[in-house]
DNA sequence: CGAATGACCAAGC
DNA sequence: GGCTTGGCCATTC
């Protein structure tokens, strides 16, 4: 437990990621601020980056409703097929619907 | 311990 | 409307 680091932090994000239903996305800034780090958008990055197999990484999205997986191979076509399996539509531009698709935290 | 990095965000031009 | 800069916070070397 929290030998040097405290990765509660990032326990907590697969936690709350997890309460996120099918069809529906979060940007890293809704997670961080829901978590207490309104500021920490990064410190999200580096929780999916980590992301165990357990975590939905493919419904987390930034704040411009785009996807942004940038160190995953093909990553893109892969999230956008995940999420277009769930039933979320992709615009014209690639991006997704923040107003529809964002969802609430609690 | 200091510096660099990073799946980001918001503001500025 | 799109590109650039700064800031935030934790992890890694």
């Amino acid at each position: 437990m929290r030998s040097t680091t405290n990765k509660d932090f990032f326990q907590r994000v697969y936690n709350w990621l997890s309460q996120v239903p099918a069809g529906h996305v979060v940007t890293y800034g809704q997670i961080a601020a829901a978590l207490g780090h309104p500021r920490g958008a990064r410190l999200v990055g580096w929780a999916m980056r980590v992301c165990p197999d357990d975590v939905p990484w493919h419904r987390v999205i930034n704040a411009q409703g785009a996807l942004s997986t940038r160190p995953l191979p093909g990553g893109f076509h892969l999230q956008r097929a995940l999420l277009e399996d769930e039933g979320i539509q992709f615009e014209s531009d690639g991006r997704i619907d923040l107003r529809i698709y964002r969802w609430s935290e609690r």
